[in-house]
RNA sequence: GUGGGCGUAGCUCAGUUGGAUAGAGCACCAGAUUGUGGCUCUGGGGGCCGUGGGUUCAAGUCCCAUCAUCCACCCCA
């Protein structure tokens, strides 16, 4: 009981590392159908790109990053979040010469110190878009249904897709200076936080949590009403090309993601039975970051989901889609006596080539006892290996959810598992 | 970083105002069933009672510390 794992990471074991794949598949595809390529990109990156990329008063970057000195004396930091690192790829294999726009999607591992809780963990797992290149907003609107196919895929009914724009350079500057203006006088009643907030990012405190904050707040100037020409047409277009999607959401003027680099579209996908981590994925527009991290000029939206939150999800909302039960194999090959074991080894390896998952019992246990073994690895089918089978050339094959055994001559018993486990899809869907 | 809960078998938990070899269910192994799983019955293995200190004739039980874990806050995924 004192061995165990670094606090807030875990182990995925094999009764639900198949959910994983599961989910995995379905994000693949997801990606790929609206023409996403998935990057592989390392797990960590220089402090420094995150420090630009992320920026440098965010919380990620100010108390939550896994950095590190390593044997050459640079600063390393494992990835918080993946889009500085696409954004670090993109430009470093100066993939903007190509064609525009590029989509790409990513899946893997990210870090963040914080305390762990439910939903939470150091080490958790994303999924993300990114598609750069382009500032048309249809493209915004494709990225949220991307976002949105996947969680209806995964058999997710219940959420909300909250929407916002927080403007460019040009227009978000003279609203920040009227929200000043309106919250001065409110300034003393802030909490600690939104104290520091209001000189260095007073759009924050629009989604403080503190009630006394958000009192405040309620009667702040609405962001869509400073927003200049260019960004105001750029979110009807948005809107307009959701409602085309089919696609419903919630105009949240409160609605200012955490990391700085965000433009124009900001979204949010939230659960309501996640509890306190209802954020399941969110994301937005952000026309400056490239710029900012050494390419060209370049615009880029995209979003990340949280894997560990998405499935957790999946599992409240659609349980007999994702509960965990696995079977490791089909065929289970069992030997009346021991000195059979000869015969079970090749009749496994020719049901294994004919591509099915076959196994037998390593332990020299009695027949009943493999019997009970096969039974728990959740296999259909059991061969059964003895003396009369050998001596007159058939198998004995059990039906573990029949119940029922018959005598299959030895020539046709790969034929005859094949027909009894590529059945038709309402077969496999009536467990 | 702040606050709260909980640490007894692989898992879920009992354990009386401190008192004798620390229990149950599930799980695991074996047998009942001399060639066959799931049900039933019988038996078996398995506990530094998180760790360190203290109080006491005596600590799983009381006190302190520490670690782990869970939950919430901040923030996020």
């Amino acid at each position: 009981m004192e061995i165990s794992g670094p606090r807030g990471t875990r182990d995925i074991l094999p009764e639900e590392s198949y959910l994983w794949q599961k989910m995995e598949n379905i994000l693949h595809q997801a990606a790929q159908q609206y023409g996403f390529s998935e990057v592989r990109l390392p797990v960590f990156e220089h402090t420094e790109l995150f420090e630009r990329g992320v920026g440098d008063t965010t919380d990620i970057v100010q108390k939550e990053m896994y950095t590190f000195t390593d044997r050459g004396e640079r600063s390393i930091t494992l990835r918080p979040e993946g889009t500085a690192p696409s954004v670090r790829s993109f430009i470093e294999h100066k993939i903007f010469t190509k064609a525009q726009p590029t989509k790409w999607y990513y899946m893997g591992p990210m870090f963040r110190y914080d305390r762990p809780q439910a939903g939470r963990f150091r080490q958790f797992h994303q999924f993300g878009i990114e598609a750069f290149g382009t500032s048309d907003p249809d493209i915004d609107a494709e990225v949220m249904a991307v976002m949105v196919r996947i969680v209806k895929t995964m058999g997710i009914s219940q959420f909300q897709l909250h929407l916002n724009s927080v403007g460019c350079p040009d227009c978000r500057p003279l609203y920040r200076e009227r929200l000043i203006q309106y919250l001065t006088p409110f300034e003393r009643d802030f909490c600690g936080d939104c104290k520091q907030r209001f000189h260095k990012n007073p759009l924050r405190i629009l989604d403080c949590k503190n009630p006394g904050c958000q009192e405040a707040v309620k009667g702040h100037p609405a962001l869509s009403d400073y927003l200049c020409d260019r960004c105001g047409q750029h979110f009807e277009q948005v809107k307009n090309t959701l409602a085309l999607y089919g696609i419903d959401y919630v105009l949240n003027p409160q609605l200012v993601r955490g990391l700085d680099y965000y433009t124009k579209t900001a979204f949010e996908l939230l659960l309501p039975d996640l509890g306190a981590q209802a954020a399941v994925g969110g994301g937005g527009r952000y026309d400056g970051l490239i710029e900012e991290c050494g390419g060209p000029p370049t615009p880029g939206i995209g979003f990340a989901i949280g894997l560990e939150r998405l499935l957790t999800a999946a599992q409240k909302q659609n349980p007999e889609a994702w509960q965990a039960s696995y079977s490791p194999v089909d065929v289970f090959v069992v030997t009346a006596e021991n000195e059979f074991a000869p015969d079970a080894c090749s009749l496994l390896e020719e049901i294994r080539g004919s591509g099915m998952k076959a196994d037998k019992d390593y332990l020299s246990r009695s027949l009943k006892a493999q019997m009970k073994f096969a039974g728990k690895t959740g296999a259909r089918l059991v061969i059964v290996i003895g003396e009369e089978e050998k001596k007159k050339g058939y198998f004995v094959l059990r039906d573990m959810k029949l119940h029922e055994q018959r005598q299959i001559p030895a020539d046709q018993i790969i034929d005859e598992i094949k027909s009894i486990l590529v059945k038709p899809e309402e077969e496999q869907y009536a467990e």
